[in-house]
DNA sequence: AGACTGACGACAGTAACTGACAACGCTTTC
DNA sequence: GAAAGCGTTGTCAGTTACTGTCGTCAGTCT
Protein backbone atom coordinates (compact mmCIF):
# COMPACT_ATOMS: atom_id res chain seq x y z
CA UNK A 1 0.00 0.00 0.00
CA UNK A 2 1.16 3.25 -0.51
CA UNK A 3 2.45 5.47 1.82
CA UNK A 4 -0.12 8.36 0.61
CA UNK A 5 -3.37 8.66 -0.78
CA UNK A 6 -2.49 9.95 -4.50
CA UNK A 7 -3.84 12.76 -6.07
CA UNK A 8 -3.04 15.56 -3.25
CA UNK A 9 -3.16 18.08 -5.51
CA UNK A 10 -6.46 17.19 -7.11
CA UNK A 11 -7.92 16.49 -3.91
CA UNK A 12 -6.72 20.13 -2.59
CA UNK A 13 -7.85 21.93 -5.36
CA UNK A 14 -11.80 19.76 -4.88
CA UNK A 15 -11.81 20.91 -1.27
CA UNK A 16 -10.93 24.41 -1.79
CA UNK A 17 -13.87 25.17 -4.65
CA UNK A 18 -16.28 23.12 -2.11
CA UNK A 19 -15.42 25.50 0.91
CA UNK A 20 -15.17 28.72 -1.61
CA UNK A 21 -18.68 27.82 -2.56
CA UNK A 22 -20.18 27.22 1.39
CA UNK A 23 -18.20 29.79 3.14
CA UNK A 24 -16.40 32.55 0.52
CA UNK A 25 -12.85 32.67 -0.06
CA UNK A 26 -11.81 34.97 2.99
CA UNK A 27 -14.28 32.57 4.91
CA UNK A 28 -12.11 29.71 4.73
CA UNK A 29 -8.88 29.26 5.51
CA UNK A 30 -5.79 27.44 3.97
CA UNK A 31 -5.57 25.19 6.99
CA UNK A 32 -9.27 24.28 6.23
CA UNK A 33 -9.02 23.24 3.26
CA UNK A 34 -6.02 20.95 3.88
CA UNK A 35 -7.60 19.16 6.66
CA UNK A 36 -10.97 18.54 4.32
CA UNK A 37 -8.11 17.14 1.92
CA UNK A 38 -6.36 15.01 4.96
CA UNK A 39 -3.78 17.18 4.25
CA UNK A 40 -1.37 19.61 6.20
CA UNK A 41 -1.22 23.54 6.06
CA UNK A 42 2.78 23.21 4.76
CA UNK A 43 1.87 20.39 2.06
CA UNK A 44 -0.71 22.82 0.60
CA UNK A 45 2.03 25.59 -0.04
CA UNK A 46 4.31 22.74 -1.25
CA UNK A 47 1.46 22.56 -4.38
CA UNK A 48 0.44 25.99 -4.04
CA UNK A 49 2.32 29.24 -4.38
CA UNK A 50 -0.28 31.27 -2.58
CA UNK A 51 -4.16 30.60 -1.33
CA UNK A 52 -5.05 31.69 -4.43
CA UNK A 53 -3.60 29.72 -6.58
CA UNK A 54 -5.42 26.73 -5.90
CA UNK A 55 -7.89 27.75 -8.03
CA UNK A 56 -5.49 29.12 -11.47
CA UNK A 57 -2.86 25.82 -11.76
CA UNK A 58 -3.63 23.31 -14.20
CA UNK A 59 -3.79 26.05 -16.50
CA UNK A 60 -1.25 25.36 -19.00
CA UNK A 61 -2.90 23.84 -21.64
CA UNK A 62 -4.32 27.44 -22.23
CA UNK A 63 -1.22 28.98 -23.65
CA UNK A 64 -1.01 25.91 -25.88
CA UNK A 65 -4.55 26.37 -27.06
CA UNK A 66 -3.96 29.83 -28.02
CA UNK A 67 -0.63 28.93 -29.61
CA UNK A 68 -2.35 26.45 -31.89
CA UNK A 69 -5.04 29.12 -32.43
CA UNK A 70 -2.51 31.62 -33.82
CA UNK A 71 -0.49 29.00 -35.94
CA UNK A 72 -3.61 27.85 -37.69
CA UNK A 73 -4.81 31.30 -38.43
CA UNK A 74 -4.42 32.09 -42.47
CA UNK A 75 -1.09 33.83 -43.42
CA UNK A 76 -3.40 36.63 -44.73
CA UNK A 77 -5.40 37.42 -41.49
CA UNK A 78 -4.94 40.65 -39.86
CA UNK A 79 -3.48 40.85 -36.40
CA UNK A 80 -6.82 41.42 -34.82
CA UNK A 81 -7.98 38.08 -37.02
CA UNK A 82 -5.18 36.41 -35.13
CA UNK A 83 -5.94 37.01 -32.04
CA UNK A 84 -9.57 36.41 -32.71
CA UNK A 85 -8.85 32.98 -34.08
CA UNK A 86 -6.74 32.34 -30.79
CA UNK A 87 -9.39 33.18 -28.52
CA UNK A 88 -11.85 31.36 -30.32
CA UNK A 89 -9.69 28.20 -29.12
CA UNK A 90 -10.28 29.30 -25.44
CA UNK A 91 -13.40 29.69 -25.70
CA UNK A 92 -14.08 26.29 -26.87
CA UNK A 93 -11.79 25.38 -24.47
CA UNK A 94 -14.23 26.79 -21.65
CA UNK A 95 -17.45 25.04 -23.37
CA UNK A 96 -16.25 21.51 -23.02
CA UNK A 97 -15.51 22.13 -19.50
CA UNK A 98 -18.87 24.05 -19.04
CA UNK A 99 -20.22 23.69 -15.94
CA UNK A 100 -16.97 23.48 -14.28
CA UNK A 101 -15.86 26.76 -15.62
CA UNK A 102 -19.22 28.65 -14.74
CA UNK A 103 -18.81 27.88 -11.04
CA UNK A 104 -14.77 28.89 -11.32
CA UNK A 105 -16.24 32.24 -12.93
CA UNK A 106 -18.90 32.54 -10.27
CA UNK A 107 -16.42 31.93 -7.30
CA UNK A 108 -13.73 33.98 -8.46
CA UNK A 109 -16.17 36.59 -9.43
CA UNK A 110 -17.69 37.02 -5.85
CA UNK A 111 -13.67 37.81 -4.46
CA UNK A 112 -11.71 41.10 -5.50
CA UNK A 113 -8.48 39.11 -4.70
CA UNK A 114 -10.01 36.72 -6.97
CA UNK A 115 -10.53 39.24 -9.76
CA UNK A 116 -7.03 40.81 -9.42
CA UNK A 117 -5.21 37.07 -10.59
CA UNK A 118 -7.44 36.03 -13.06
CA UNK A 119 -6.76 39.71 -14.62
CA UNK A 120 -3.09 38.71 -14.13
CA UNK A 121 -3.34 35.73 -15.50
CA UNK A 122 -5.18 36.95 -18.33
CA UNK A 123 -2.99 39.45 -19.11
CA UNK A 124 0.22 37.00 -19.60
CA UNK A 125 -2.21 35.56 -21.94
CA UNK A 126 -2.50 38.58 -23.82
CA UNK A 127 1.59 38.93 -23.44
CA UNK A 128 1.48 35.42 -25.20
CA UNK A 129 -0.95 36.13 -27.95
CA UNK A 130 1.52 39.30 -28.71
CA UNK A 131 4.54 37.17 -29.04
CA UNK A 132 2.64 34.93 -31.32
CA UNK A 133 1.82 38.16 -33.69
CA UNK A 134 5.72 39.58 -33.37
CA UNK A 135 7.27 36.17 -34.43
CA UNK A 136 4.68 36.63 -37.48
CA UNK A 137 5.94 39.91 -38.30
CA UNK A 138 3.94 42.16 -36.82
CA UNK A 139 5.60 44.73 -35.21
CA UNK A 140 5.32 45.41 -31.39
CA UNK A 141 3.15 48.44 -30.95
CA UNK A 142 0.32 46.23 -33.16
CA UNK A 143 0.68 43.01 -31.85
CA UNK A 144 0.49 44.58 -28.03
CA UNK A 145 -2.82 46.79 -29.40
CA UNK A 146 -4.10 43.76 -31.41
CA UNK A 147 -3.54 41.28 -28.20
CA UNK A 148 -4.42 43.91 -25.58
CA UNK A 149 -8.06 44.53 -27.49
CA UNK A 150 -8.57 40.92 -28.09
CA UNK A 151 -8.24 39.89 -24.85
CA UNK A 152 -10.74 42.85 -23.60
CA UNK A 153 -13.41 41.76 -26.38
CA UNK A 154 -12.51 38.03 -25.29
CA UNK A 155 -13.33 39.36 -21.44
CA UNK A 156 -16.56 40.99 -21.89
CA UNK A 157 -17.99 37.91 -24.00
CA UNK A 158 -16.54 35.09 -21.19
CA UNK A 159 -18.18 37.06 -18.57
CA UNK A 160 -21.29 37.74 -20.53
CA UNK A 161 -21.43 33.94 -21.38
CA UNK A 162 -20.31 32.86 -17.57
CA UNK A 163 -23.33 34.48 -16.38
CA UNK A 164 -26.12 33.84 -19.28
CA UNK A 165 -28.94 31.33 -18.91
CA UNK A 166 -29.72 30.62 -22.22
CA UNK A 167 -27.83 28.05 -23.63
CA UNK A 168 -25.59 29.85 -26.17
CA UNK A 169 -21.66 28.25 -26.13
CA UNK A 170 -18.76 30.65 -25.36
CA UNK A 171 -17.94 31.22 -28.95
CA UNK A 172 -21.33 32.09 -29.70
CA UNK A 173 -20.82 34.96 -27.40
CA UNK A 174 -17.19 35.39 -28.66
CA UNK A 175 -17.91 35.79 -32.55
CA UNK A 176 -20.77 38.09 -31.36
CA UNK A 177 -18.20 40.29 -29.64
CA UNK A 178 -16.22 40.59 -32.09
CA UNK A 179 -18.66 41.60 -34.86
CA UNK A 180 -19.50 44.43 -32.13
CA UNK A 181 -16.05 45.63 -31.65
CA UNK A 182 -15.16 45.95 -35.61
CA UNK A 183 -18.14 47.56 -35.72
CA UNK A 184 -17.07 50.49 -33.28
CA UNK B 1 0.79 73.39 19.29
CA UNK B 2 -0.69 70.11 17.86
CA UNK B 3 -1.01 67.12 19.08
CA UNK B 4 0.55 65.33 16.18
CA UNK B 5 2.38 66.37 13.16
CA UNK B 6 0.23 66.83 10.21
CA UNK B 7 -0.30 64.76 6.95
CA UNK B 8 0.11 61.57 8.62
CA UNK B 9 -1.52 59.73 5.07
CA UNK B 10 1.11 61.87 2.79
CA UNK B 11 4.22 61.18 4.98
CA UNK B 12 3.16 57.84 4.87
CA UNK B 13 3.07 57.51 1.26
CA UNK B 14 6.12 59.46 0.35
CA UNK B 15 8.20 57.37 3.12
CA UNK B 16 6.54 54.21 1.23
CA UNK B 17 8.05 55.44 -2.25
CA UNK B 18 11.07 56.12 -1.06
CA UNK B 19 11.93 52.56 0.11
CA UNK B 20 10.11 51.19 -2.68
CA UNK B 21 12.38 52.95 -4.98
CA UNK B 22 15.26 51.70 -2.27
CA UNK B 23 14.47 48.25 -1.46
CA UNK B 24 11.46 46.92 -3.66
CA UNK B 25 8.03 46.68 -2.35
CA UNK B 26 8.61 42.98 -0.88
CA UNK B 27 12.07 44.29 0.61
CA UNK B 28 9.86 46.76 2.57
CA UNK B 29 8.07 46.56 5.80
CA UNK B 30 4.89 48.06 6.95
CA UNK B 31 6.69 48.39 10.32
CA UNK B 32 9.51 50.35 8.28
CA UNK B 33 7.58 52.93 6.26
CA UNK B 34 5.69 53.75 9.49
CA UNK B 35 8.60 54.30 11.05
CA UNK B 36 10.55 56.47 8.70
CA UNK B 37 6.85 58.60 8.86
CA UNK B 38 7.66 58.83 12.40
CA UNK B 39 4.36 56.46 13.17
CA UNK B 40 3.29 53.09 14.04
CA UNK B 41 2.39 50.68 11.65
CA UNK B 42 -1.48 50.07 13.39
CA UNK B 43 -1.52 53.42 11.71
CA UNK B 44 -0.40 52.83 8.27
CA UNK B 45 -3.54 50.43 8.05
CA UNK B 46 -5.78 53.35 9.81
CA UNK B 47 -5.03 55.25 6.26
CA UNK B 48 -4.44 51.99 3.76
CA UNK B 49 -6.80 49.39 3.68
CA UNK B 50 -3.64 47.40 2.77
CA UNK B 51 0.39 47.62 1.84
CA UNK B 52 -0.29 48.06 -1.57
CA UNK B 53 -2.87 50.81 -1.32
CA UNK B 54 -0.25 53.28 -0.13
CA UNK B 55 0.66 53.30 -3.88
CA UNK B 56 -3.28 54.20 -5.01
CA UNK B 57 -5.04 56.36 -2.52
CA UNK B 58 -5.92 59.55 -3.78
CA UNK B 59 -7.01 59.09 -6.85
CA UNK B 60 -10.28 60.28 -7.08
CA UNK B 61 -9.69 63.14 -8.85
CA UNK B 62 -9.15 60.41 -12.11
CA UNK B 63 -12.94 59.29 -12.10
CA UNK B 64 -14.16 62.52 -12.07
CA UNK B 65 -11.49 63.61 -15.27
CA UNK B 66 -12.83 60.26 -16.92
CA UNK B 67 -16.50 61.69 -16.57
CA UNK B 68 -15.94 65.08 -17.43
CA UNK B 69 -14.07 64.03 -20.71
CA UNK B 70 -17.19 61.72 -21.63
CA UNK B 71 -19.17 64.51 -20.88
CA UNK B 72 -17.83 67.51 -22.97
CA UNK B 73 -17.44 64.93 -26.32
CA UNK B 74 -19.49 65.90 -28.88
CA UNK B 75 -23.28 64.11 -28.87
CA UNK B 76 -23.06 62.64 -32.24
CA UNK B 77 -19.37 61.09 -31.16
CA UNK B 78 -19.01 57.34 -31.65
CA UNK B 79 -18.87 55.29 -28.16
CA UNK B 80 -15.05 54.45 -29.15
CA UNK B 81 -14.98 58.23 -29.31
CA UNK B 82 -16.40 59.00 -26.42
CA UNK B 83 -14.02 56.45 -24.28
CA UNK B 84 -10.72 58.22 -26.32
CA UNK B 85 -12.04 61.81 -24.98
CA UNK B 86 -12.43 60.35 -21.66
CA UNK B 87 -8.92 58.79 -21.59
CA UNK B 88 -7.22 61.56 -23.31
CA UNK B 89 -8.51 63.58 -20.39
CA UNK B 90 -6.31 60.79 -18.15
CA UNK B 91 -3.36 61.27 -19.90
CA UNK B 92 -3.17 65.17 -19.67
CA UNK B 93 -3.33 63.83 -15.65
CA UNK B 94 -0.57 61.95 -15.90
CA UNK B 95 1.69 64.39 -17.94
CA UNK B 96 0.87 67.39 -15.29
CA UNK B 97 2.21 64.68 -12.98
CA UNK B 98 4.99 63.68 -15.58
CA UNK B 99 7.89 62.94 -13.44
CA UNK B 100 5.53 61.21 -10.31
CA UNK B 101 3.60 59.34 -12.89
CA UNK B 102 6.75 57.95 -14.32
CA UNK B 103 8.41 56.88 -11.05
CA UNK B 104 5.41 55.36 -9.66
CA UNK B 105 4.81 53.67 -13.16
CA UNK B 106 8.30 52.05 -12.40
CA UNK B 107 7.76 50.61 -8.83
CA UNK B 108 4.17 49.30 -9.72
CA UNK B 109 5.91 47.78 -13.12
CA UNK B 110 8.60 45.87 -11.09
CA UNK B 111 6.42 43.81 -9.03
CA UNK B 112 3.27 41.38 -9.91
CA UNK B 113 1.12 42.25 -6.81
CA UNK B 114 1.25 46.16 -7.49
CA UNK B 115 0.44 45.39 -11.41
CA UNK B 116 -2.59 43.23 -10.27
CA UNK B 117 -3.81 46.37 -8.10
CA UNK B 118 -2.86 48.84 -10.74
CA UNK B 119 -5.44 46.75 -13.33
CA UNK B 120 -7.63 46.45 -11.10
CA UNK B 121 -7.89 50.45 -10.25
CA UNK B 122 -8.05 50.36 -14.22
CA UNK B 123 -10.60 48.25 -14.29
CA UNK B 124 -12.64 50.49 -12.31
CA UNK B 125 -12.52 53.15 -14.19
CA UNK B 126 -13.31 50.91 -17.38
CA UNK B 127 -16.65 50.24 -15.23
CA UNK B 128 -16.83 54.31 -14.80
CA UNK B 129 -16.49 54.59 -18.35
CA UNK B 130 -19.13 52.16 -19.45
CA UNK B 131 -21.08 53.66 -16.75
CA UNK B 132 -21.17 56.97 -18.84
CA UNK B 133 -21.70 55.50 -22.08
CA UNK B 134 -24.88 54.17 -20.62
CA UNK B 135 -25.85 57.27 -19.68
CA UNK B 136 -25.59 58.86 -22.94
CA UNK B 137 -27.79 55.73 -24.34
CA UNK B 138 -25.35 53.53 -25.60
CA UNK B 139 -26.40 49.91 -24.99
CA UNK B 140 -24.72 47.38 -22.50
CA UNK B 141 -23.17 45.48 -24.57
CA UNK B 142 -21.56 48.32 -26.57
CA UNK B 143 -20.72 50.32 -23.86
CA UNK B 144 -18.72 47.77 -22.14
CA UNK B 145 -16.92 46.59 -25.26
CA UNK B 146 -15.76 50.28 -25.70
CA UNK B 147 -14.57 51.52 -22.30
CA UNK B 148 -13.05 47.89 -22.28
CA UNK B 149 -11.45 48.56 -25.42
CA UNK B 150 -10.48 52.07 -24.93
CA UNK B 151 -8.86 51.26 -21.49
CA UNK B 152 -6.46 48.39 -23.31
CA UNK B 153 -5.76 51.02 -25.74
CA UNK B 154 -4.68 53.48 -23.13
CA UNK B 155 -2.66 50.82 -21.06
CA UNK B 156 -0.21 50.44 -24.01
CA UNK B 157 0.15 54.18 -24.93
CA UNK B 158 0.41 54.42 -20.91
CA UNK B 159 3.00 52.05 -20.75
CA UNK B 160 4.75 53.34 -23.72
CA UNK B 161 4.70 56.66 -22.59
CA UNK B 162 6.31 55.57 -19.10
CA UNK B 163 8.96 53.91 -20.24
CA UNK B 164 10.07 56.85 -22.83
CA UNK B 165 12.77 58.65 -23.43
CA UNK B 166 11.80 61.52 -26.27
CA UNK B 167 10.22 63.95 -24.56
CA UNK B 168 6.93 63.36 -26.52
CA UNK B 169 3.33 63.78 -24.52
CA UNK B 170 1.00 61.12 -22.53
CA UNK B 171 -1.82 62.34 -25.30
CA UNK B 172 0.48 62.01 -27.91
CA UNK B 173 1.42 59.15 -27.17
CA UNK B 174 -2.65 58.14 -26.77
CA UNK B 175 -3.66 59.71 -30.26
CA UNK B 176 -0.57 57.41 -32.36
CA UNK B 177 -2.51 54.10 -29.90
CA UNK B 178 -6.11 55.01 -30.93
CA UNK B 179 -5.29 55.79 -34.41
CA UNK B 180 -3.14 52.48 -35.35
CA UNK B 181 -6.32 50.45 -33.30
CA UNK B 182 -8.86 52.06 -35.52
CA UNK B 183 -6.54 50.63 -38.38
CA UNK B 184 -6.51 47.02 -37.07
C1' DA C 1 21.47 -4.67 1.53
C1' DG C 2 22.25 0.01 1.49
C1' DA C 3 22.07 4.63 -0.59
C1' DC C 4 18.93 7.78 -2.56
C1' DT C 5 14.66 10.27 -3.65
C1' DG C 6 10.20 12.31 -3.22
C1' DA C 7 6.22 13.58 -0.70
C1' DC C 8 4.89 14.47 3.48
C1' DG C 9 4.50 16.02 8.82
C1' DA C 10 6.16 18.82 12.69
C1' DC C 11 7.68 23.02 14.38
C1' DA C 12 9.30 27.56 14.61
C1' DG C 13 9.34 32.04 12.70
C1' DT C 14 8.12 36.45 9.90
C1' DA C 15 4.98 39.80 8.28
C1' DA C 16 0.35 41.34 6.84
C1' DC C 17 -3.65 42.60 8.87
C1' DT C 18 -7.54 43.22 12.75
C1' DG C 19 -9.97 44.26 17.13
C1' DA C 20 -10.15 46.37 21.64
C1' DC C 21 -8.94 49.86 24.56
C1' DA C 22 -6.45 53.74 26.49
C1' DA C 23 -4.36 58.47 25.96
C1' DC C 24 -4.88 63.17 25.05
C1' DG C 25 -5.19 67.70 22.26
C1' DC C 26 -9.11 69.97 20.35
C1' DT C 27 -14.01 71.48 19.92
C1' DT C 28 -18.50 72.01 21.56
C1' DT C 29 -21.78 72.76 25.09
C1' DC C 30 -23.71 74.51 29.09
C1' DG D 1 -14.32 77.98 32.24
C1' DA D 2 -15.27 73.27 33.44
C1' DA D 3 -17.18 69.16 31.48
C1' DA D 4 -18.31 66.29 27.95
C1' DG D 5 -17.53 64.46 23.47
C1' DC D 6 -14.56 63.73 19.27
C1' DG D 7 -10.76 62.42 16.38
C1' DT D 8 -6.22 60.60 15.77
C1' DT D 9 -2.85 58.08 17.47
C1' DG D 10 -0.27 54.35 20.47
C1' DT D 11 -0.25 49.80 22.70
C1' DC D 12 -0.99 45.10 22.79
C1' DA D 13 -2.78 40.78 21.76
C1' DG D 14 -4.38 37.80 18.25
C1' DT D 15 -5.29 35.47 13.55
C1' DT D 16 -3.71 33.94 9.18
C1' DA D 17 -0.85 33.72 5.04
C1' DC D 18 3.44 32.09 3.97
C1' DT D 19 8.58 30.24 4.59
C1' DG D 20 12.77 27.60 6.26
C1' DT D 21 14.46 23.60 8.27
C1' DC D 22 14.60 19.14 9.65
C1' DG D 23 13.00 14.51 10.46
C1' DT D 24 10.33 10.42 8.48
C1' DC D 25 9.57 6.65 5.66
C1' DA D 26 7.71 3.96 1.28
C1' DG D 27 9.42 3.11 -3.08
C1' DT D 28 13.42 2.92 -6.38
C1' DC D 29 17.96 2.35 -7.85
C1' DT D 30 22.47 0.10 -7.76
Amino acid sequence: MARWEPNAQTRLQQAAMELFRERGFDGTSVAEIAERAGLTERTFFRHFADKREVLFVGGDWVTTDLRAGIADAPADATPLEVAEAAFSRLADAFEERREFSRTRHAVIDANPELMERERRKLALLADSVADGLRERGVDETRARLASEVGMAVFRTAYTRWATSSDGRTARAYLREAFAQAKAL
